[in-house]
DNA sequence: GTCTATACCCGGATAGAC
DNA sequence: GTCTATCCGGGTATAGAC
């Protein structure tokens, strides 16, 4: 909204874009400085070290995904619609300029060494409303079982994410979001049971 | 097998838990040098370096993972049964003492900055057994489906494991087992068609 | 083959001027 | 608030003796 970007955002900016694509760990502050064409003083006053720099992405990124689904919601026609609306809104947020490698959040938490870190708290976040958002939108179709049918679609929904560690090159949303509609269906046709034997004696 | 571990076995347990449990770029040479109680030199005169210890500590690691999945494989009563017990070889593969954080193979390949480096092509490795396998079990049910069959219950393993990020602490192997059998019955009943209205207009 | 000791580099963070 | 120059720790890898 600024007329031009300060110099805290083009440092944001380029945090959440190498962060995001290389990795936290393995991206270097003077990289996030060549980038931002910033000096490494200027960093430090602004954010008080690469962890808060990392925080600070995070949150803003965690605000963004949250808008994007947002509009793919209201952009769905049903109820059915609405609760697999969250692939459309991983489509959209991928097609960004920012994308990330796999997901931020996940990727900062899986390469971050001390549990409680600020990479841990975004992904508790992300979690938190994936789990929250989805059990809302289950609640018309599942009723009770929203909580649980939310809880499986997370599943699908989180191996659509790391699914792209595997096969970087193709996409995997649709593929995801059939399996997704097939356990929506099950949930909503009838109320919860297991499925088959529980298999190996 | 042998009376005693030698010193490059030692150096291997010791990689393979720690490179598992706290993620390779976050463990020190020095971490699996303590734990093994050997000098810095004699890790580089078995491997070349941290990288190439890598790709061993890795390289074992999938061929016991193949082992556990084909003791799962053998005592599955049924095709359906056999298809669905990767599930069962991951909770044993878990139990082990050198337990991963999340997944060893996906691990590795998230937090590896080079790309072509030994994580990627262990990662490579690790998803074409799953993607082999599970097309071979698959294709007695879902016969020329197979493929797109393994495809979908790909997507479910692969949550299943990322899953352990955002849940340390509990199970997601039930729930994660309970999609599949609704994905391979679905495949397994007719043939292949799509799942509900393609969604957003 | 294995050890001790050390070289070397890279990365995060700071001092002090402007 | 931003810059230049620098410090300092830690991490990978090696030299050379035993």
């Amino acid at each position: 909204m600024a007329a031009r970007a300060g110099t805290r955002d083009r440092l944001l900016d380029a945090a959440d874009e190498l962060f995001a694509d290389r990795g936290f760990a393995a991206t270097p502050v003077d990289a996030v400085l060549a980038r931002a064409g910033v000096a490494p003083a200027t960093l430090y006053a602004h954010f008080g070290g690469k962890d808060a720099l990392l925080a600070a992405t995070l949150e803003r990124r965690l605000a963004r995904w949250e808008t994007t689904w947002d509009d793919a919601v209201a952009a769905a026609p049903d109820d059915r619609a609405r609760l697999l609306s969250v692939f459309d809104a991983l489509a959209a947020f991928r097609a960004r300029p920012a994308a990330s490698r796999w997901c931020a959040f996940l990727g900062a938490a899986a390469d971050t060494t001390t549990a409680g870190g600020p990479a841990d708290a975004a992904l508790a976040g992300d979690t938190e409303l994936l789990r929250t958002r989805l059990t809302a939108l289950a609640r018309p179709l599942a009723g009770d079982a929203a909580d649980e049918l939310a809880a499986h679609l997370l599943v699908v929904v989180t191996g659509c994410l790391a699914m792209r560690l595997r096969d970087p090159g193709t996409d995997h949303v649709a593929r995801a979001r059939t399996t997704a509609g097939l356990v929506v269906d099950h949930w909503t046709a009838g109320p919860p049971r297991p499925v088959g034997p529980a298999a190996t004696g």
